[in-house]
DNA sequence: TCTGGCTGATTAAACGTTTCACCAACGAGG
DNA sequence: CCTCGTTGGTGAAACGTTTAATCAGCCAGA
């Protein structure tokens, strides 16, 4: 353990110089502070961040509160957070909120125990967290007024309306997975809003809402929209199975873009999410909370960006 | 900021006790302790982390160090830890170590300069970092000699062989996705020892195995085993485009089951493994390590799961 | 009555930084 | 020669805990 004092005494000053030479903050003459800096360097010196974390209150440390790290988009989130975060000389510390909303205070809770200071959440469906007195975005959808940036669900949904209205479908169906979530409400309020008004729309969701697009494609349906590429690909079974083919019967498309979407046949039209351009967002605004700034009165909406592929083309 | 003395002050103690009561650590008359828990709660009172990490040296945190987040496993792990870390007490910091080596070993840094206690690490293929007086587990694979806990991808591999040798196929093909993973050359090894020696078996690499399964199949292989089920997911697609349907015509098997892998067409048979005893056992082993235990000599194989589906049948 | 051994609590130092107030030296301006 | 401002550096306190050493009572046994 090297620490601050042992270089003093290794060089022959005080304690205080060496802080002032390897922070920059106080006076030190350019000669001596080049002398500290080379002996700190020879011996390998680490600041102990917890001792300078009691002493400034600063532990440089960002919490993450994540419903559930199965879903496949989040990963990319922690992921890109964790990049932006290094970028500013900060960590990240993990915490999952499993489902339950008790949990989900809870960890926030451990979090500030742990000394973060701010936290990026991602809320489970249909909450609004905050902690008192503590730096805190989320990443949610435009619905939520506490929201701080998110992807442009309703934008994405409006890409695809588009897409498929531009191939000339007529009669659609939207297939969702699940009513609670606000991102999935969203997505839909943009596909209708892309599909334009003279356009015949039914909603159906979950497994039963699968289990009746065979049904619904007899009855005349050329497109399926789902909010999910993983919910796309069970559509997609679930057509095979009744014989129906995918685009030539009826188009279909995802949302997300996950990893497996390119793989599958036919490939899935999807839409694609700048999830580094909003991991980018959320500490920036953090960061100028933390440093005692003002939060944006608007939440911010990074666009979509349409990922055309195969399982899309003009109705019959 | 309500600190020890605070309390020390209310009740008319030293702040000694008061840590002491808190921690019940000295000797403390069980009526004051009562009292003095009793002031901490209804102050909302919380140890500060930093000031106790600097006293003791031990900061409470874990590093966890990954190559790639967007491995759709490792999320997986990562929940995991995060739920055993805090059983424990212990929060999780995370690091990317993003393709690179050098960015590896540049994360760990990272960590120790952040005073994590100890570090878990899934390793960048084909390396084997360590850290100087910092404890680490390792989750790779048996083959890696540090290796501390892993699947066992052997016996895994063994489960799948043995179940498509059950159904009678006798010309195979393995299909793998990158020569340079340890994880994928046990998976294959444990397939081929899974099917014994009179069964015929070709092995085949990357996208130009992928673009050969057709032809193969057309040759007699009646069974294609990938080593992922995104591969499995790929080879699907390029059977499909070829006309070769599943199970009928060639039945096949992926590895992991991912969240996709069921809603698949068919629904495709994989091994799943206890991501949770992983974690478990990864973090049993590191807490020892930290409190000054010895490192079990050898690594901790967690037995994998078939998980029979739609995808494999008899040959024809 | 003295010794010794408990019990319950206190004192003070220490962990490694940062930071504020202070100081010595020095050259310049009057 | 005195004052003043600047430069380069030091001293010491403080952040909130933990912990070893100490101490005041008190009771039991000799």
């Amino acid at each position: 353990m090297t620490s601050i004092k042992q270089i003093a005494q290794d060089i022959g000053v005080s304690a205080a110089t060496v802080s002032n030479a390897l922070t920059g903050k106080g006076r030190v003459s350019k000669d001596l502070a080049d002398r500290i800096r080379a002996r700190a360097e020879a011996l390998g010196y680490r600041p102990s961040s917890a001792a300078r974390a009691l002493k400034t209150g600063q532990s440089g440390i960002l919490g993450l509160v994540m419903p559930d790290l199965t879903n496949p988009l989040f990963p990319r989130i922690a992921q890109n957070l964790s990049i932006a975060a290094e970028a500013r000389g900060l960590g990240i510390l993990i915490a999952d909120s499993r489902g339950s909303e008790a949990r989900q205070t809870e960890a926030l809770q451990q979090l500030v125990g742990r000394g973060v200071d701010g936290v990026v959440i991602v809320p489970q469906k249909g909450t609004s967290p905050s902690a008192p007195g503590l730096p805190l975005v989320t990443i949610n959808t435009a619905r939520d007024p506490r929201n701080t940036v998110s992807a442009d669900h309703i934008g994405g949904g409006a890409l695809i309306g588009a897409h498929i209205r531009e191939l000339g479908h007529q009669d659609i169906v939207l297939l969702g997975g699940d009513r609670v979530s606000d991102v999935q409400q969203d997505r839909m309020r943009g596909m209708a809003e892309g599909l334009g008004p003279s356009i015949r729309i039914a909603t159906v969701w979950g497994d039963n809402g699968l289990a009746a697009l065979p049904e619904l494609v007899r009855q005349g349906s050329s497109a399926i929209l789902a909010t999910s590429d993983l919910l796309a690909l069970a559509a997609l079974s679930e057509l095979a199975r009744a014989g129906i083919s995918v685009p030539e019967d009826v188009s279909l498309t995802g949302f997300d873009d996950l990893p497996f979407a390119p793989a599958m046949h036919p490939a899935l039209t999807t839409t694609a999410q700048d999830v580094s351009a909003i991991a980018e967002h959320a500490l920036e605004v953090l960061t100028t909370l933390i440093a005692g700034g003002t939060r944006p009165e608007t939440g911010h909406a990074v666009p979509m960006r349409l990922v055309p592929r195969a399982s899309t083309a003009a109705p019959r």
